[in-house]
DNA sequence: CTGAAACTTCAAGTACACTTGAAGTCAAGG
DNA sequence: CCTTGACTTCAAGTGTACTTGAAGTTTCAG
């Protein structure tokens, strides 16, 4: 066992990053993640593969799918290996989807609080049916409960990041 | 067109609460809603599956399965209309979850921000990549980000939720 | 040199939450 | 009564992120 030069085999990766080999050939068939090959044909990753998987990894907890994290790395400077204000740009951009985040469920938290207050869940009166007492005014019926519009397509999209 | 007494078709149900017909019959495939039939079994909703559907909505904005919200709604009491007590205590419980994935997002922002400071995102150092300190020290090799364990399968079970 | 463990590819399966399409039936205004 | 839009069922498809299995190959400690 050769003693984690800077080749790692693809089952000596998936134990230091706690991935599964099979989503590591996943990452890489999606061009995440790029191995040099033996003369057997068995993939060897760089150690530097760990970083970024790890970097992938914490972008799935923010809440990115696999393809916005491929375009992200993709800005990386390319052949470059990344420096510290190349990480600082992605984790600051980062940050301000999961600000986002943050403040979305906490405004839902506020809703469903006040609603433990009244005790209701009413249609009519509840702030969680009611997101931003807008469409009490306006809507002649159809409440869209927390959907700004009610374009079907795009009902989903607001919150859609668990 | 009656003008929306007690019972609603499927399609007036949708337009009301903001879900499409394909998505309420698959609700009531799952037992999350249910029907009466016309003699010619069409769909008739009552009105209080508004309100059911209401809280299908605000539920799943909380992280949760339609598995997970059909158990919530059948401990609710049967037979009767549940009253703001009922209500509340669903709330409660699930201001719970909300709670505690605020928080776990939170302090996922507070490690990104620490690596934003150093711009590090080194495996070695990184508080984004060394979760609790606790890796740094016991671990003989593997890092296994944000996992608290190795144990495959339940690796993703911690903040799964969006 | 050998045998077991680790690796390879590729197709198919899983889970969740729906949507779409085909083929046909029902309801109701004119 | 007729037409049109809304409804019915059921099977299959979508997208994301993988996992599993089959069948075969490579690597390396002993």
């Amino acid at each position: 066992m050769p003693a984690l030069p800077n080749q790692l085999t693809i089952g000596q990766t998936a134990v230091r990053s706690g991935v599964r080999t099979s989503a590591l050939r996943y990452y890489e068939s999606l061009g995440l993640i790029t191995s040099e090959r033996t003369a057997g044909d068995q993939r060897r990753y760089a150690r530097e593969t760990l970083r970024r998987i790890a970097v992938i990894r914490a972008a799935q907890l923010l809440g990115l799918t696999l393809e916005e994290i491929r375009i992200a790395l993709n800005e990386l400077p390319y052949a470059r290996t990344p420096d510290r204000h190349d990480w600082q740009r992605l984790s600051l951009s980062w940050r301000g989807s999961l600000d986002q985040r943050i403040a979305d469920l906490q405004a839902l938290r506020d809703r469903l609080s006040g609603c433990i207050g009244c005790g209701c869940l009413s249609l009519e009166s509840c702030a969680l049916f009611n997101p931003a007492d807008r469409a009490a005014q306006a809507g002649a019926g159809a409440r869209y409960l927390f959907a700004e519009e009610p374009d079907p397509g795009a009902e989903r999209a607001s919150l859609r990041r668990r």
